[in-house]
DNA sequence: GTGGTCTAGACCACG
DNA sequence: GTGGTCTAGACCACG
């Protein structure tokens, strides 16, 4: 795994982490890897894994079992989806409306490109 | 000058190149810097530059005199916000709407949020 | 296929490609032949082609197909008539305009001779 | 000098000697260069020298003079003008024609293109 | 000097 | 396989 600059490398895992789950690749109730394991997997510190799992673990993703590591919750891919949405809300939509603003484009133009959309 | 790994070097130095003409930098009727000028000044070769500049000419942001240079067209800044709006429309908002599509997000969400946005 | 040495090979490339068009060897949708394909059958790198390549995308001829290749647009035959129109316009016709200045002669005389050539 | 496959050798020979004089290399009454210092210059036979001077002596450019050579006539400068003129009309405006024939392009706009490069 | 074309050869992402 | 990007280096026409 390639790490960009612009992010904090944690929240990059944890993206990572929360793709593989939309992919599939993960099941609720599955077992997570270990935080070693993942650690020396993608050369960085165990810090960094844990703070990707604690970012994980305060949205419903994963959950701590005592002595035997961390598991998908049952819930895990709607809690993914719902990150998702947030991110969505105040990250990417705000990014969107101040490129509008740069533009001159008001929204009516977007639903029509969106009604565009919907058709092709 | 860095460079990203993301999108081609020769998009770089044109998008860069708009930027400055949006910023005032450089001005309608200048000459841009000479091909080999800025291959040496960005450690490129100058295909790269030379592409760069074939791409902005194509867009109308520049024209080549022969045997003197590249100048800016009258026109220029219109012609990047026209290639803005363009990239704007053919990447950017179909890129938006296949999210929405992803999260189940509709017309109406994003209309509320920009409502929100004008507001904030 | 012979190159002369007074237009750039890919442009003749290019216009070779289009007269095929015209004379509806290709078919609008058809596959053009790949890059690599037909730089080997005619002797010139695969760069030369490229930009032939590339020239007809830009006026829409062709378009390219990550991984598959490059098909004839639809719309290829109007759009080598576009093209074809506005060489004429952009390129034979001031050629014209500079000859008759260099002899003297006027539009009225042009017009008398078109009379004629419809005649004839 | 290079000579293109399209056109007789001689003819070529002949244009380019116009072209030397409408470029006032050689002035009325001054000699033509010998066949012979001519052939060996151009490196072509004699006889296509003396086609050339041939043709250029039937449309009043050039006149042999027994014994010395061939010298430019008074009046070869009007007599290139015409000759030019004559090829305009014979050859470069049908040419025309039949390509306007093939865009479909009338005489009004060619009048209107006219009106504009004045202008230009 | 300036841009423009061409070659040879490498390496990449996509399918 | 396909197109696409980049480098190094040569040579050309124009001014």
């Amino acid at each position: 795994m390639e790490f960009s600059s612009d992010k904090p490398i944690y929240r990059q895992i944890a993206d990572y982490f929360m793709a593989e789950i939309l992919r599939g690749v993960w099941r609720e109730g599955d077992k997570a890897p270990s935080v070693r394991e993942l650690s020396v997997g993608l050369g960085v510190n165990t810090h960094t894994v844990l703070k990707a799992y604690d970012y994980l673990q305060d949205h419903g993703v994963i959950e701590a079992r005592r002595g035997t590591g961390y598991y998908l919750t049952p819930g895990a891919c709607s809690a993914v989806g719902a990150l998702r949405r947030e991110e969505f809300f105040d990250s990417s939509l705000p990014a969107l409306f101040e490129q509008m603003r740069l533009l001159g484009v008001g929204m009516e133009e977007i639903a029509e490109a969106y009604r565009q959309f919907l058709k092709g």
